[in-house]
DNA sequence: GTGAAAGCGCTAACAA
DNA sequence: TTGTTAGCGCTTTCAC
């Protein structure tokens, strides 16, 4: 007497049971079309006394769609696909995909990489796509069968909606923070031009500066630690009255953070220091980091579900709120 | 005239091409079986010319295969789903899996968790499982199922090989350049009990510890910097002679060097502290970690092979070497 | 509202 | 060595 096993159940077995035809059960598993009201009642029962577990592959194969969805991370270099940031999206992807029976596959995608996105495009096992660090070029080139299944984590266009934490928001509040705060020589260390991601920010420190007649101070670096150390000895040399340093991301204002401390430079007494993100490690820092917000989980979450529901219509913008978390550094 | 488009082209098109039936087309293809030279050779230039796409759902439905590797982290709580190390697993992961057009899915299993194991064996959609930070209750219930197509990084058992980083051997290289550097006052931060990848590490320390005629201290944390903060405070009030900290991991180790810099204490001349895993903070700490490399990518990578390719026989453990990092801490 | 039947793209007996 | 045939489990016309 074999007990019920799981996958062995078929959606044939569970139509017998319920006294109905397949087609019929597909379509109330699948919420497809109306079904009465009693037929959709038994092949519920009959599904759930089966232990009735749907398979993702064969539906997939029946629909043309797919049981993949794939990370495309855009830069310059492959190494960046083991960055943690990737890291975080990756397993929050993977996790909303668990109950689905889908999975994640993470791709490198060279700024001009317009061939691997025909590529993604045209196969059948992939369901949709999440972009992450796109640029304007990629997204120009996006081809017509991936519409409508591909987002962006970072910018978006007029077909690929943006799903992504408002860091130009998240930028104003921490200079506004700064400049409230006495700060009047704040610097700011970017990120790498091709970055499309650096750009809101960098907008609204240079608005806000402008708006209060400070000179606008930045210096680029690369998101690394190490930039943000490199950048910390340059800025006390060139601007030696500095008073704030705001980094892109919490890694570069760490960075920051070890340079200071080395030269003796006290933050947040002679200068204050901000980053962003909210990493983990912004709490460890040597003062503990002020920094901002950034709900990635949740970001890579909302992506990974635009993306496996097909829609016809362009999924909407969506902007998720960064918060300023004031720490002792600034 | 539509130029080849990827995915529209089926087995059926390249064995048309080739003239041979779908069945060779599928052994040259696959690699399942023997076939003569030239009908070999013009499968792979059909192939080519029509740049042929595997569809590898099809395959998995034909085969009773799947076609997402799940990645099953152990632990009380789902929380730990989203730790840096699980997602550095995920993208690796994910990234082997990408040019096998497979997926990699993220689910949380209880320390209990027999149930959501068996529910995964009967999963057509499941290839393999790669557990993660498991344990012998969780092991000696893995389903029959499972067995051939399931592999820990961590502990194994007589069915499931391990792939993980040595970190007995990596364990004891600490202790010994901890002694050799004249340090008499050894205390190990350890992590949670019931964590069977912190009994090596122990075991090593404990013995080394003995051999050397040298009392062997232990507090235990939970892997996180808070932890080693309130190690190295209980540290110094418990055993104020101790002149060097050992943590379980990097994290850890960062919270004692946090603490002991507030409380003064001069880290490497008072005292030593040493990590384990060389995550990218380790070389930001003030001092730079010492602590000992764990190749967690490359490891992903061949847990996530070794579940993807079904063997009839167990697959064999493998040891990464975890190398010493020597850096200012000690 | 429901069932019969065809088919998604591939592999695997079985014969030849 | 090769082709024929029968599915893998599901969805989806198309009649009824």
């Amino acid at each position: 007497m074999p007990r019920p096993s799981y996958g062995a159940v078929t959606l044939q077995d569970v139509a017998r049971r319920a006294g109905v035809s397949r087609a019929t059960a597909s379509r109330v598993l699948a919420g497809s079309a109306a079904v009465s009201p009693e037929a959709r009642e038994r092949v519920r029962r009959a599904a759930g006394e089966l232990h009735y577990l749907p398979n993702p592959q064969a539906r997939a194969l029946a629909t043309g769609s797919g049981t993949r969805v794939v990370i495309g991370v855009v830069s310059p270099h492959p190494t960046m696909l083991f960055d943690a940031y990737v890291g975080r999206v990756a397993a929050a992807a993977a996790h909303t995909c668990a109950p689905l029976g889908l999975g994640v596959s993470l791709h490198w995608l060279p700024l001009d990489g317009a061939a691997p996105l025909r590529v993604l495009a045209e196969d059948r096992s992939v369901r949709g796509v999440v972009l992450l660090n796109t640029t304007e070029t990629l997204l120009a080139a996006i081809p017509q069968a991936l519409l409508g299944r591909v987002v962006s984590i970072g910018i978006g266009s007029a077909e690929v909606p943006s799903i992504d934490v408002d860091n130009g928001a998240g930028a104003a509040a921490i200079v506004r923070h700064l400049y409230g705060s006495g700060r009047r020589r704040i610097v700011f260390v970017t990120g790498p031009r091709w970055m499309p991601c650096i750009r809101r920010p960098l907008r609204a420190y240079s608005r806000i500066m402008q708006e209060v007649g400070l000179p606008a101070l930045t210096v680029t670096g690369d998101f690394t630690a190490a930039s943000g150390r490199a950048a910390a000895e340059l800025v006390l040399r060139r601007w030696p009255a500095t008073d704030a340093i705001f980094a892109i991301c919490d890694e570069t204002a760490l960075g920051v953070l070890a340079a200071l401390r080395e030269r003796g430079v006290d933050v947040p007494g002679d200068v204050a220091v901000v980053g962003f993100d909210d990493i983990p490690f912004a709490a460890l820092g040597s003062p503990p980091l002020t920094t901002s917000s950034h709900p990635v989980e949740r970001i890579a979450e909302a992506a990974t579900r635009a993306v496996v529901e097909p829609t016809r219509t362009r999924h909407p913008d969506r902007a998720f709120a960064s918060e300023l978390v004031l720490r002792r550094s600034a």
